[in-house]
DNA sequence: CTTGACCCTGCACCGTGGTTCACGGTCGAC
DNA sequence: GTCGACCGTGAACCACGGTGCAGGGTCAAG
């Protein structure tokens, strides 16, 4: 608070420009591109040539978007939670209570179906030789 | 045992056209085909007009191959587990189990990710006010 | 003020997993 | 033998999640 000359309110936390967060979000540049086209994600601002800027939060932005595709989300989805994020004052408590609750529901179906093939897959490595019906194929039918 | 004429060896059992074997596996006639062309299904063979005709165990098959995409497999994976199970002689059972010991740990990654995501989820149903750092953010990334 | 790295736009292209369409042949019931 | 339901083929088309390329502008170091 006593330099007002190294930072005024703290704003002008180093713009990036699509290589650089290209680079620390571990996308590519063109991805970038894509995600803005998808409406995910758009830069603060451009800098005089055109270029875009990003705040440096928006690695973590594009982290959320890979993360939650690896997760398997769909990009829709993952629009849908970052645009709700966006704008908190339009949630709508009860709506989103009811969704949560559906997706916990798939989660844990999800859950349940990962571990009994797990389990399969567990049991074919332990008990060696092939079965006549693959216990695997049991497992996840 | 008593009545040839019932049954030869139990052989003929009714094989299927594509319309009922798609009714009897949920799919359509038309992802029959481009299983079919895929690698992942073959008909046992044609009739007269060259019709496709299935055993029933054809069912079991493409209902496996639904549940393992749903599960997260591609159809390249189920073509080659499938391959696998239809020439049981060819397995080799070191390179099965390396195989399968990796993707049980990606099973065990994606359940642990599956759980995080989950546990964030129910605390937010539980705790209803949104944060202003969103609680599903911070555990998916 | 030049040079090289970087960025812009728009558009075409890719693999995956299917669906749809046009056009024609087959099959069983009547 | 004819009718409608079903099946065949090939090829185009679709949504998704990107990637690549041409043609041109920007930016900062030297």
């Amino acid at each position: 608070m006593a330099d007002p000359a190294a930072q005024r309110t703290a704003p002008t936390a180093s713009p990036l420009t699509t290589g650089p967060l290209a680079g620390a979000s571990g996308v590519a540049v063109s991805t970038l591109r894509f995600y803005e086209r998808q409406g995910l994600l758009s830069p603060d601002g451009r800098s005089g040539g055109g270029y875009r800027q990003y705040s440096p939060d928006s690695v973590r932005r594009v982290r959320f978007i890979r993360r939650a595709q690896e997760l398997g989300f769909t990009l829709r989805e993952v629009r849908e939670v970052l645009a709700l994020s966006d704008e908190p004052e339009r949630i709508v408590l009860d709506d989103v209570a009811e969704q949560v609750a559906d997706k916990l529901a798939e989660l844990d179906q999800r859950i349940a179906d990962l571990r009994g093939v797990r389990a399969a897959l567990a049991l074919l490595v332990e008990s060696g030789p092939v079965h006549p019906t693959c216990p695997v194929i049991d497992a996840v039918v």
